[in-house]
DNA sequence: CAGTGTCAAGGTGGA
DNA sequence: TCCACCTTGACACTG
């Protein structure tokens, strides 16, 4: 299997829009021009765009993708008054069947806005409903608990312990089909990993450990002692660690993805990472085309070769 | 039809 | 209190 370590599989993935195949699976519109007819034809070309991303992905050997939140656009607004769910009810049922069968694991990052930490409760309801939108996605397409849905903590306002605190009791009475998909991810200014850890043993929730972020942002531990850690926050229901994975773009302000993957910063870092299960995302600008760079690293990386006849699977 | 200002949703920090 | 910035593609209007 390709880079496999420890047994088991390191895949690797890109977020949510592919640059070779000449489709989009996040158009939207305006909200100004909102219509049901519009909504339907806008959804359903993303889904037949996303189809076509993950065959490609599967062709490739991508085995990890991120699904866009904007797939269904105004899923969660007051505005919507389409019934997408029975509409294409069959759609995603058969992309469904083509993650399974393909063996590619799955996640979603809904945006800045789903702040589920916010004093104000009108915030944390749309957050609510945001999430409950993009479970439903993920539960529409038939996906176990390994299809995770990854957010941050969310905002300081002015009270770290506060907002932390906040975040345990709002995400404690999720609905419990957000709840078993959702993972809090460190962030590169606010909160890092050691306030995911505590969420964790408060809340139980999994830690996707975001390895750029953890280089801004961190309290002294190494990449290694920062998996263990992360690692741990995974059951056997939530699948292998996801690993969010970035490098920084010189000459840019600081947190600036690289646009393009640097080779030899990607084959330290796994090296780095072993003995390590983890599933990696690249949040790099040029998609799937460093996606395939680091597959070709992946596999020609002859510490993981070692380390395959090593554990001997 | 190319160029460009703007887009559901927030937080933060500087002016 | 206001505004740019975060980060980004793509919509949709202008000329």
């Amino acid at each position: 299997m390709p880079g496999e370590r420890g047994g088991e599989q390191v895949k690797i993935g890109y977020p949510c829009i592919n640059r070779s195949l000449g489709c989009s699976a996040n158009r939207t519109f305006r909200l100004s021009s909102y219509s049901g007819e519009r909504l339907e034809t806008t959804v359903a070309e993303n889904l037949a765009c996303l189809k076509r991303i993950l065959t490609f992905n599967r062709e490739h050997g991508i085995l990890f993708f991120r699904i866009t939140s904007d797939l269904v656009p105004f899923a969660s607004h007051p505005v919507m008054d389409f019934p997408w769910q029975e509409r294409f009810r069959k759609e995603f049922r058969q992309i469904g069947r083509l993650i399974r069968e393909s063996g590619i694991r799955i996640s979603m990052h809904p945006d800045q806005f789903v702040l589920i930490n916010a004093p104000d409760p009108g915030i944390v309801g749309r957050s609510v409903a945001e999430l409950r939108y993009h479970a439903q996605v993920l539960d529409l397409m038939e996906l176990d608990t390994t299809a995770k849905i990854q957010i941050h903590v969310g905002g300081v306002y002015g009270d770290r312990e506060g907002s932390i605190r906040r975040f345990g009791d709002n995400a404690r009475v999720l609905p419990e089909k957000v709840l078993r998909r959702l993972v809090v991810e460190n962030d590169d200014l606010r909160f890092p990993l050691a306030d995911c850890l505590r969420i964790h043993g408060e809340i139980g929730l999994p830690v996707l450990f975001d390895a750029f972020h953890h280089e801004l942002n961190n309290r002294g531990e190494t990449l290694g002692r920062a998996l263990d850690l992360a690692g741990e926050t995974w059951g056997k229901a939530d699948g292998t660690t996801m690993v969010d994975y970035s490098s920084q773009e010189e000459g840019k302000r600081r947190g600036t993805h690289a646009a393009t993957l640097d080779p030899r910063l990607f084959s330290r870092f796994l090296k780095d990472s072993l003995p390590h299960d983890m599933d990696v995302m690249l949040e790099i600008k040029d998609k799937e085309r460093s996606a395939l760079a680091a597959l070709g690293i992946a596999l020609n990386d002859p510490r993981l070769t070692l380390q395959k006849a090593g554990m001997g699977s």
